[in-house]
DNA sequence: GTGAAAGCGCTAACAT
DNA sequence: ATGTTAGCGCTTTCAC
């Protein structure tokens, strides 16, 4: 139907083209030592004239690829987005080209999209909050140089970013206290895996919340339905707690997604935000700062978080030895309609 | 800090291991014609014990990467998270492996994308809502298969999918009309080049929506705010409609966040939704859906989009002389709680 | 400073 | 049916 492209243009074109070795081309691509200032301009001259471009593929072969890869576990949630933004800011002045691997959810998937990147030879990988067990992470960081943001602990083989997930629910708990709040609920996402009952950020909020309570003197208000960080996960999680014979009057999600949920399941109740039932949640997420939404949230910065892990790859892909690092970023709290004082309430 | 991973395990240690030749094993590799049972076999069980992974890079310079890459302008569109679920569906049975390019707006990023999805010797492409000129997009997929989502008009060297989105905007006016609106406006995301004019979503909705005006025989009420489709671009053109001498009693958005940014400029014009005005918008993303906004929306099944994309580039790469092929997808429209009969509203 | 030549891991002609 | 060999486009010794 249609004619096929000519053929690419190589190193070999250029170096012919330019009457020198391709030795000489790979040299100028690399901004390696051992050509003189006339060589360089000559060869350069020559490539933009037959608008050479280097086969990417091809150089990993050898050396690296400039590509960098980053799995996200999902592609609707909002803040993986702001993450991905800071990366491929803090990489646009760079040569390297960022690849999503897309909604692995799930070890399984997990481990097939590293493998995959691993396989295309990627000069890096950013994991953002995977699930794996912790020696996979190991070995993969032993393969190529890796970053894993938003999963807590700390590695030999790999540096981590994280947002202090304890010190947000403590934010969140502070704000409806000083609200004169007492009895506080949470909705987590459940979770039985021992070393992620450590890592995750969402078992480090409920920690966070609980250790918040119990500074507070309320260890005995404390409650927690624990379903799963979606919208389903919220509604069911708010149902629960509103059938409580001493009904909660704020209720902590662990999620924004998590907070839509629970503010259907209020509606449905006859009950209204935040006269009668006060609600804040985590991420302030675009859905939280939406206007007739309103949510009160925990802001992660994200981009920021995004900027911290592509420098520290770019990092670790210059020196493999060089100590690990976690970074830890701290939260705030953007206060919006969704929360009030508890005389409201009464 | 941490030891280096062993060396990589190859083709060659394969076949040593299995006491075959390295060809044997490619042709197992690449279930080829030219390789015994018994031969099969053996590599395989040699593959296994030692762990082998094709390197899907070095397979790449000779054959195919087993790589499929999607290209969306935007991450935050929730919209393009179902094409990219149809995508990973439909190719979830195969060898293929989907990497995303991430937000390319505007063309110069957009041509830096693909050429470096082209530098990774990916062995097909789906661009979504790509804004390049149409010779650019030619003369890609003259060099890779290529399949082009969400823009109309049709080409010999692509494929495309694309949703009807004159008949989306006529089921909009369709409706409205059917509630006794009259003074229907609509807020377009402007546009001025002609290509684009033709091929573009928002030009196609714009248009759709004069015609089916027309058909009503409301051609006097024609009524459009030229903004762009984003948050503040609804909440202006809402803006600039409802200033009008005769306020129109209707307002069809160009898209869900559009209608987001209207319903926010309405209510702080002091107006309800629907009493004093209907909104309704195209898209029907999570947002529309969601219960506190309950948008009126069109529904474009993003996901058979993702899918029917597939099947066209899988068929492509078996076969790069076939015919292109045009898939259209019918919308429909999903009436929610922001529209109703306009004598609600005077 | 420059270039010839070997090889990265794999596929594809071409023997046998 | 199986193996030998020559590349794919680039980087990297190692001579000069």
């Amino acid at each position: 139907m249609v004619k096929p492209a000519p053929r690419r243009v190589t190193i070999v074109d250029v170096a012919r083209h330019a009457q020198v070795s391709t030795t000489a081309v790979s040299k100028v691509l690399r901004n390696a030592y051992g050509a003189s200032p006339a060589m360089r301009a000559k060869v350069q001259q020559a490539m933009t004239e037959l608008g050479y471009r280097p086969h990417a593929a091809a150089r990993g072969l050898r050396g690296q690829t400039y590509t960098i890869g980053v799995m996200l576990p999902e592609l609707r949630n909002l803040f993986f987005a702001d993450i991905l933004d800071g990366i491929t800011a803090q990489l646009g002045d760079t040569d390297y080209q960022v690849l999503l691997a897309p909604g692995c959810n799930g070890e399984k998937a997990e481990a097939r999209v590293i493998d995959a990147m691993i396989d295309r030879s990627m000069d890096g990988l950013v994991l953002i909050a995977p699930v794996s067990a912790r020696s996979r992470l190991n070995e993969v960081a032993r393969t190529v140089p890796t970053v894993v943001v938003g999963r807590h602990g700390s590695s030999p083989a790999y540096d981590t970013v994280t947002d202090d997930d304890i010190a947000g629910a403590a934010l969140v708990v502070d704000h409806l206290v000083s609200l004169g709040h007492r009895r506080i609920a949470h909705i987590e996402h459940h979770e039985t895996d021992r070393v992620r009952l450590a890592e995750m950020p969402n078992a480090q909020r409920a920690r966070g919340y609980r250790d918040a309570m119990i500074a507070h003197g309320l260890e005995d208000e404390i409650d927690i339905a624990s379903t799963s960080y979606t919208h389903d996960g919220g509604h069911l999680g708010a149902r629960q707690l509103l059938d409580r014979p001493r009904r909660p009057t704020a209720i902590f999600a662990g999620a924004d997604v998590v907070a839509l949920g629970a503010l259907e399941a209020v509606a449905e109740a006859g009950l209204t935000v935040p006269g009668d039932i006060s609600v804040a949640s985590y991420d302030n997420s675009a859905l939280a700062s939406f206007g007739p939404i309103s949510l009160t949230s925990v802001d992660q910065d994200g981009r920021q978080m995004g900027v911290d892990a592509a420098r520290l790859l770019v990092d670790r892909i210059t020196d493999r030895q060089r100590r690990t690092a976690q970074v830890t970023l701290s939260p705030t709290l953007v206060v919006r309609r969704t929360t009030a004082a508890v005389e409201a309430a009464q």
